[in-house]
DNA sequence: CGGTTTTGACCTGCGC
DNA sequence: GCGCAGGTCAAAACCG
């Protein structure tokens, strides 16, 4: 995966060339990285530290989740919601800044160190902490820089994050088949349970990338297998994802972006056009080859579906998305005041800021079919911006809808673990 | 037709 | 150097 699906991450390796030079700064990656930026999604090409022109394009969960906007996930002295959910963030300095996500609960910036971060993400704990002062789940979501994923295959609970330098190149793979040493960034979320899932079966997707499972494969130590996803917005792109269920915690998924995305947001809705079979798939339900992983625990979706969101992006779920972003948003900002299902009744996103950022992505939002659009701007959206709310791009979104248990939105991620749940990799090693 | 998922095989990194 | 485990490839099947 990585899938490079699930939104995204990460790290740092240029597209397709593998170049080493950007790969290894993209490992020595800083704190000041983490900083947050406020023209994600720019047209205007700016060089992040891979000296990707499209780094305004970033995937919304691999760098916008540093650039929360003032006034939006920032409370003052505040944590706000993330301070009740136990959200962390490793560094000092960053433990200081305000709440970037309110479902967050940890942001590990890179450090040389190994950093045990607690609440562990695969720890129970993790997701006990959530619960919020006003009795709202608050889904609990881990995010780090991690140049080291191999923490989670491994079984380490605390999500330790590592920094290692230099990325190594493979002559297979180039810039891409990169282990230990590869930077990437890991988020945990919290799983939607399948009593979440729509009766419907909708997929929601999890970001606006369209993601692409090249992979699947059991993991040793875990029950769950791990769905390697690729970006399939653009030939050229070399973001990739990997989607897997906490062994700890079925509950929680981790995701870990790999790669960065060189490309501006998915606008070809041909793109998107295998993502579309949302119905219950032969292959995850009947294929024989690929029976349900026997060891997966009761609470594994068992909704064909829900594989497909991962790599998905129906605009119903870009809606839920920015609602659930939204939401937390409108937690922090104005109280609570919540319909049944949590969304706040006085939800009416605010701008950040983004500059041309919004009309590119409005722009890329065009190519989306009318109907889902009409959803996401009628539904997603309130107020006068007429779905050109630039909380609508903001990539954080995606956490939000992914950790409302209560809420019918599902998490894409989720889908991924579950596709991947529902199938096991040919070489089980 | 063009896209996706599935999955066995292969390759590579890493630990010992 | 060896073996294990993880990551990727690529063919086949599937879907809208």
């Amino acid at each position: 995966m990585e899938n490079y699906n699930q939104g995204d991450l990460t790290d740092i390796i240029r597209a397709t060339g593998g170049n080493k030079a950007a790969e290894a700064t993209t490992a020595a990656v800083s704190p000041a990285e983490w900083q947050f930026p406020s023209n994600n999604y720019s047209t205007e090409p700016v060089h992040d530290d891979f000296g990707d022109p499209f780094t305004n394009f970033r995937d919304p969960l691999l760098h916008d989740i540093d650039n929360p906007v003032p006034g939006f996930f920032e409370t003052g002295n505040t944590l706000g919601f993330g301070n009740n959910i136990g959200h962390k963030i490793l560094d000092d300095d960053e433990m200081k800044r305000p709440n970037y996500f309110s479902r967050m609960l940890q942001i590990s910036p890179i450090s040389n160190a190994k950093l045990p971060v607690t609440p562990p993400c695969d720890s129970p704990a993790t997701t006990a902490a959530v619960a919020s002062p006003t009795g709202l789940k608050v889904p609990p979501i881990l995010v780090s820089n991690d140049l080291i994923s191999t923490n989670i295959s491994k079984g380490n609970n605390n999500c330790l994050v590592e920094s290692t330098g230099l990325q190594i190149s493979s002559p297979r793979n180039t810039g891409i088949r990169r282990r230990k040493s590869q930077a990437k960034k890991v988020v945990c979320i919290p799983a939607p349970a399948p009593a979440n899932s729509r009766p419907s079966g909708e997929i929601v997707p999890s970001d606006l990338w369209a993601w692409r499972k090249y992979g699947q494969k059991p993991i040793k130590g875990s029950p769950y297998p791990r769905g390697y996803y690729r970006c399939s917005s653009s030939k050229g792109c070399s973001a990739r994802k990997q989607v897997e269920r906490s062994r700890t915690d079925p509950n929680m998924l981790v995701i870990t972006y790999t790669s960065e995305h060189n490309h501006p947001w998915p606008t070809q809705r041909n793109a998107l056009a295998g993502s579309t079979r949302s119905q219950p798939s032969k292959h995850t339900t009947t294929t024989p080859k690929s029976p349900p992983i026997s060891d997966q625990p009761p609470q594994k979706f068992t909704n064909p579906k829900e594989e497909q969101k991962e790599n998905t992006v129906p605009s119903p779920a870009v809606k839920e998305e920015i609602l659930d972003r939204d939401f937390d948003n409108q937690l922090e900002m104005d109280g609570a005041d919540f319909d049944d299902q949590g969304f706040p009744n006085s939800y009416k996103p605010t701008l950040p800021d983004s500059n041309q950022s919004e009309d590119s992505f409005f722009a890329d939002l065009g190519e989306i079919d009318g109907d889902s659009l009409d959803i996401l701007l009628t539904q997603g959206f309130s107020g006068d911006n007429h779905g050109r709310d630039k909380n609508a791009l903001d990539p954080f979104s995606f956490y939000d809808w992914v950790g409302n248990d209560n809420s019918t939105s599902t998490s894409s991620a989720a889908a991924a673990a579950n596709s991947g749940a529902t199938t096991s990799h040919g070489d089980a090693n």
